[in-house]
DNA sequence: AATAATCCCAAGTAATCTTATAGGGTATAT
DNA sequence: ATATACCCTATAAGATTACTTGGGATTATT
């Protein structure tokens, strides 16, 4: 369950190569996908994307080409996971209140954890090589009851 | 991104009614689609496929049925996913190791996170309608540094 | 023993989503 | 001017998910 796209995987490595070759010059598609080994359309699609979502920016014309639009320590994989597979949503029912959703609020508070989690690593994290380490990580609810012997709930 | 299956939420639901009825009376197949909408044949794969991860047991025959293999405090989320929708695993590649992966360890953190997370709400809260809360939730990673000017990573 | 209820197993089809390609535009530095 | 590179839309192939179908094995009840 919840595997990552390739495309959101290709993104990723293009994104960090325009980490790694800093803010100053555009990298044009075409440097890239050499790099990659991606063609230039596909990855110019993944591009458009991150665009629209305001992760990078391009130069037009001649010399022109992509970079960043903000340092990588502001851009989160939950940025970047939202622009490339869409938001996170267990569920895409109206405020969730479709039927088949059990207790929508449980969603919540699942997607809300989840969300906090990708939102602490960053570009930076992924493009460094600088050790992670996880600290901690827990989501604390009421404590179960005892299973009653025989009874239902 | 990460939207549940329907063959999750159908089978959540039928996991939900098994622990509502309580751990004595087998339930047989026609009445949980009965409850649900469904068709036998497909709620049966759902089944299955939870019986063969040791989340129900079965019996056979006139007046069998399905029920929980354990108490609904001891299913968790996690379990019911992992059953339903595969392990959870960014990338199915040997020992995280693909080309196409920028850092793997990365992911194994993240995993690890979701993971707690699911497995941190059981079959209980969702059969009951008991409040929940989540408290906290935090992954702690070393601070990003300040982004050099001008320079890559 | 016969019967009806029920679980068990394996394929196969239809619908959907993802991935990737292609063609044709528009803007701009040189 | 012109080459470079971004911008937009459509669509076909492939993979996955959702669901159907057909039959068989087990067991409580009569």
């Amino acid at each position: 369950m919840f595997k990552l796209s390739t495309g959101f995987k290709a993104g990723l490595r293009a994104l960090t190569i325009l980490a790694q070759k800093g803010p100053k010059t555009p990298i044009p598609i075409s440097e890239l996908t050499r790099e990659l080994s991606l063609s230039d359309k596909y990855l110019e699609q993944l591009l458009m994307a991150l665009r629209r979502a305001g992760l990078v920016r391009s130069v037009r014309g001649a010399n022109g080409g992509f970079l960043l639009a903000r340092e990588a320590t502001k851009i989160t994989i939950l940025d970047i996971m939202t622009a490339l597979q869409g938001p996170l949503a267990f569920c895409d029912c109206e405020a969730k209140a479709c039927g088949e959703c059990v207790r929508p609020e449980i969603w919540d508070a699942l997607e809300l954890s989840m969300s906090s989690s990708l939102a602490m690593i960053t570009l930076y994290h992924l493009a460094s090589r600088d050790p992670v380490h996880v600290m901690a990580q827990s989501v604390v609810l009421p404590d179960s009851p005892v299973w009653q012997d025989g009874a239902g709930i």
